[in-house]
DNA sequence: GATCACTGTTCGGTAATACCGAACGAACGT
DNA sequence: ACGTTCGTTCGGTATTACCGAACAGTGATC
């Protein structure tokens, strides 16, 4: 459940009949496709059926749910579309991004995300699927984990061991997979090899099967503004046409640089500077 | 189907300040890019300071809205992008409708939309946007107009006259451009024209120097399912390039109807049956 | 066919709470 | 140093959001 992962004190100011609302779009969206009757609502939401009810029908009102044809579920609406473009376009990021995302997933037919750096871990806000019938577990506007994910590690080796560390204190560092790094010394050796050559890999260490190359783009101000990735099946990748990958996505990321004023940053063969 | 209509009945059973947080976020989605204050908000939202104060807490503790760094201005945010993109993901279209977009978008360079049938009206739900600078109005999750724009006049020519007429009573025939169709017998001729292409044509009917091209796909049961359109600036576009334009889309609707378990419709020389 | 368990929907009563208004310090722009 | 506007805080009160009970349908099981 996301309600109890706030333990900010924020909970002074807070509208309850709201609070409660959107919990019940958050229970929507993270159940079944097929969506969820009233009554399955109402005992997840531990409120009372006519109470979830009322909720629903407003929720329904602004088209922030859908009713399913056959019998009554619900569903997240089409309104929630319209809203997440828009607050997709209102960052630049999206719509300097998008083109290159578009090209990359033209020249390699993999399926192509843009992040943004939220607070060091990845953030995905726009995704350009492969052709053909595989999709990856790939959800936008949810933070991932930086450690497992190319995107995360590209972000992460943009700054000091120092910051890398507060940021894994917070996340942990769970095991996902055989390959997952588990180590703070692990993930810092990891973090210089990235740096040295420029893009980060994830390599069967977020799912099994699955394959990533990604790279950091930065802000005028020299920050780590975001990131672009590719994802694909490990077998699908030689390891020359990975080279070729991870060059391609770090050119790609150098020009994001340059179109939002910034300078790609250099190859290194040391640690950064603080 | 059993959608009723605008003039319903302001609902019963409506939580009031849940009702109050939702137009809070339409004020904001239709407000200025940079945000509003909270000042701003209560005057629009006709609702206290505090109250406003409140709700948009509340808002921001699901990431509803977002704060811009100077001052205190609020934006949507970004979980909106997450329900937007499972909301869109839902639909099992928006899954196949992706690559074809992206191919005509490859093949063109054009902006290209997929759409829904919402009871005749058009309702975007996917845009892929032409690379460089132009970006044309292309709201997502809101249906348009169905006599000035091609994916609404696909939608037309698969329904009789009869069902056109029922549709364009609730919507009127508004006039947007000089060449825009204003009269019931000329958006008869014009859709009689369509069946006989097989796409549909928007030429500076909705924007002056927009044009437009698109074609409707059925699902199994025959019944108009949405549309992939595709919009350039016209002088780019010289007449031989619609007609191929025309074919492309066409025949990509062509494969839609087909992955959607459908035949596509022949081309007619005469109205459609009921 | 009748029972059961379940659903979505309706409605009244009441305790909770969402709202307002006033007041605070801070930040601008006179 | 002025006045104005901002965001934020807090207490009191009447609004209202909640619950529980009861209704009509549906589908499965006996």
């Amino acid at each position: 459940m996301t309600n109890a992962d706030r333990p900010e004190t924020l909970a002074r100011y807070t509208v309850g009949s709201l609070h409660r609302a959107l919990r019940l779009v958050d229970i929507i969206a993270s159940g079944p496709v097929d969506g969820l009757t009233v009554s399955e609502l109402a005992r997840q939401l531990g409120a009372s059926k006519s109470t979830t009810f009322a909720l629903a029908r407003t929720l329904l009102e602004f088209n922030y749910l859908r009713i399913l044809e056959p019998g009554t579920r619900y569903q997240l609406g089409l309104a929630l579309v319209r809203l997440g473009d828009i607050s997709a376009s209102g960052l630049p990021l999206a719509a300097i991004c998008q083109p290159v995302l578009h090209d990359i997933n033209a020249k390699t037919g993999l399926t192509i995300r843009a992040a943004i750096n939220e607070n060091g871990r990845p953030l995905f806000i726009e995704r350009v699927d492969a052709p053909g019938a595989i999709r990856f577990h790939a959800p936008l506007g949810v933070p991932e984990l930086p450690h497992v994910s190319s995107a995360g590690k590209a972000i992460l080796a943009s700054m000091t061991d120092r910051e890398v560390a507060s940021i894994i204190a917070v996340t942990g560092m769970p095991r996902r997979t055989a390959n997952t790094i588990t180590t703070l010394q692990g993930l810092f050796d990891d973090l210089a090899e990235v740096r040295r050559r420029g893009y980060a890999v994830d390599d069967e260490e977020d799912f099994d099967g699955v394959f990533c190359v990604g790279a950091a783009f930065f802000d005028h101000s020299g920050s780590c503004a975001g990131t672009i990735s590719a994802t694909g099946i490990k077998r699908d990748l030689p390891e020359q046409a990975v080279r070729d990958l991870g060059a391609l996505v770090r050119e790609s990321a150098n020009g994001i640089t340059r179109m939002l004023g910034g300078t790609p940053r250099e190859l290194v063969t040391t640690a950064v500077t603080t």
